[in-house]
RNA sequence: GGACUUGUAGCUCAAUUGGAUAGAGCAUCUGACUACGGAUCAGAAGGUUAGGGGUUCGACUCCCUUCAAGUCCA
């Protein structure tokens, strides 16, 4: 739409000898109810046309039509100039663009960008709220490696901490040699129900001194659990080899559990970063920092960086003891990831609960003079919620991401059946069918909402497969699919028509509308600007369907074209919904 | 105490980043092809965009303020 733009400023140029720049023209998509396919709004321009909105519509919408061989038409209402761009215009585009072989693949921009997500604690299994995380930065990776970017997917994984004490101390105490094995369970359950048992006896105890008469604060630090827990951290930090080789064994556990609820849910990494690795490093930035004088150390000998010039506040960045805090190990590894993979960006999918910590690693950074500071980005999102509340796991109110993931697979069968649409599958299609079809319906209901707001989760009411969903989308995709198989001629080298119908000009221009929504994706990190374009695609090309016949065109040209046009909103379709890691099936 | 985020139909979400009469889905009601797949399509009903003020040709969007929900900082 450039050049109605570039023709805009020309007319604005010749009709009123003013020079505007392409942000001066606003144009946008017309509303459906009014006719023509772009709108220009004038309002701003009267300032110069020294007219009214809809005289200096006339005079721009007559100049665009006398000049410019693609408009072929206009009408003005109020202040928007609505223009009805040639069915030839849309047909060029659609034959040179959408149907191109990497049509929504933008050109390599030369830049390399790191998409950490997920970043899982080993002590429990995933829940609902990792599973956002987990399908969130999966598919910003995939939005900016289509939008041209080298991408790097990193795991940050939390693999040491009091909090594995916890679990290993329990089971080691009530475990009685139980493995996934004896138990039957995945190893991230199996674990996560020792740091469950830690709690409860933890908690016991605390009740235990408070009725000996301690206060609920000194219960908490004298709780004998709580001082072993602490003792098997120091033990592992010394190296002892106990302690290591079992921390070994329920690490290996939980990464197992893991890698299959990964596998389930579609979602990969290149690199893995184990705390247990960087947990130490940040100190000789903290040196750095001092010696730069952004650092000061107070008489107790513990570090800090003054922000209140920024609207923060003091933060502590080593303590007197020369430990560190969370933010220092962030700004060791924040330094290493540079040192291995020198990306331009860097992109935290982290939830909004750490939004200031994020405000504070970065300036850190900034004021440190690190260059590449400037290309860091907290992809920060809202947490998910019950309709009781926060998840909680200590009440047992998480949502397990193993079993939401069963249970959509289940109701998918159930929904299928009901319909009777599997004949002709062996089991392990239908098994597959049933997989995709549930977490195309979980997908796509995390991922159409805006990442940075709070997601209602209710589990007692299951995800829709109606309307504005997952399985509507790949609905239609398989019915493209059905008609497209009963073809019975080639249409690849369809080019048989020259004027269009409304809905299939409408189809047209929400096709070529992809590489746009990828772009405005990628530069938002907004997968839901994705869903929600693919929705209204589905959409769209639905009400082509029903208004027009395909197989019965009234010619075998508009045949062939309609077959054409089909198998690319199928295409379309399919690229888009990858972005969002949800695969399409052929039949459903 | 200070800071950040959110608030749109009964419910779940949009709104081209300041543009037209605020749009979809679910739920409710009505209708559609002995048809290329009805997980579809067409329609009805549903709104003081949390409340109040301001900025301007024009505000869900920007500013101020109050309220509500959530989070963070020692």
């Amino acid at each position: 739409m450039d050049f109605i733009i570039k023709a805009a400023i020309e007319a604005v140029k010749a009709l009123y000898q003013t020079d505007i720049t392409p942000q001066d023209v606003n144009l946008q998509q017309t509303r459906k109810e009014f006719e023509g396919q772009v709108t220009i709004v004038t309002f701003p321009f009267t300032r110069f046309s020294r007219k009214s909105p809809e005289q200096t519509g006339e005079q721009i919408g007559e100049y665009l039509k006398a000049n410019v061989a693609e408009v072929a038409g206009f009408n003005v209402i109020k202040g928007f100039l609505n223009i009805s761009i040639a069915d030839t215009y849309w047909l060029n585009v659609y034959q040179t663009q959408v149907l191109a072989e990497n049509f929504g693949i933008l050109p390599a921009n030369g830049k390399k960008v790191m998409v950490e997500y997920s970043s899982p604690n080993t002590n429990k299994p995933l829940h609902l709220g990792h599973v956002r995380n987990n399908l969130l930065g999966y598919s910003v990776a995939a939005i900016l490696e289509a939008a041209g970017y080298e991408v790097i997917k990193a795991n940050l994984v939390n693999d040491r901490g009091i909090h594995i004490c916890k679990s290993m101390l329990a089971w080691q105490k009530f475990g009685n040699g139980e493995t996934p094995q004896s138990a039957g369970l995945k190893g991230d359950h199996l674990v996560g129900k020792y740091y469950v048992i830690f709690d409860k006896e933890y908690k016991k105890q605390i009740d235990e001194l408070k009725a000996a008469g301690k206060t609920e604060e000194e219960a908490k630090k004298t709780a004998p659990l709580i001082l072993e827990a602490q003792q098997m951290l120091q033990k592992w930090e010394a190296g002892d080899e106990e302690v290591i080789s079992l921390w070994k064994t329920m690490n290996g556990w939980v990464y197992d559990g893991f890698a299959d609820t990964y596998k389930k849910l579609g979602v990969d990494f290149d690199k893995f970063y184990y705390e247990s690795n960087t947990y130490l490093l940040g100190k000789d930035i903290i040196e750095e920092g001092l010696a730069k004088g952004i650092f000061f150390k107070k008489e107790d000998g513990s570090v800090w960086i003054d922000l209140t010039e920024d609207g923060l506040d003091q933060k502590l960045v080593l303590r007197a003891d020369g430990t560190s805090v969370y933010i220092t190990q962030d700004l060791g590894t924040a330094q290493l990831k540079y040192n291995d993979f020198g990306m331009d960006e860097s992109i935290y999918v982290v939830g909004n609960e750490q939004d200031y910590h994020f405000k504070v690693l970065f300036l850190i950074l900034e004021k440190l003079g690190k260059t590449w500071a400037k290309g860091l980005f907290h992809l920060s999102y809202g947490m998910v919620d019950l309709p009781s509340g926060k998840m909680k796991s200590r009440e047992g109110t998480v949502v397990d991401a193993d079993d939401l993931i069963s249970e959509m697979e289940s109701t998918a069968k159930e929904q299928t059946e009901a319909l009777g649409k599997v004949d002709g599958f062996n089991i392990e299609d239908k098994q597959h069918l049933y997989h995709i079809i549930g977490m195309g319906a979980l997908k796509y209901f995390l991922l159409k909402v805006d990442p940075k707001k709070r997601l209602l989760f209710d589990p007692n009411e299951s995800v829709d497969f109606q309307g504005h969903t997952g399985p509507f989308i790949q609905y239609t995709h398989a019915r493209i699919k059905s008609v497209l198989s009963r073809a019975g001629v080639d249409y690849n080298s369809a080019n048989g028509v020259d004027t269009l119908d409304a809905v299939e000009r409408d189809l047209i221009i929400q096709l070529t509308e992809y590489t746009n929504i990828v772009s405005i994706a990628a530069k938002e990190f907004n997968p839901a600007a994705v869903a929600n374009y693919i929705y209204e695609l589905a959409k769209v090309y639905n009400k082509f369907y029903h208004e027009k016949s395909i197989l019965q065109a009234e010619t075998e040209d508009i045949k062939k074209f309609r077959l054409q046009l089909s198998a690319a909103a199928a295409q379309v379709i399919a690229k888009g919904m990858r972005l969002l890691g949800i695969e399409v099936p052929e039949r459903m």
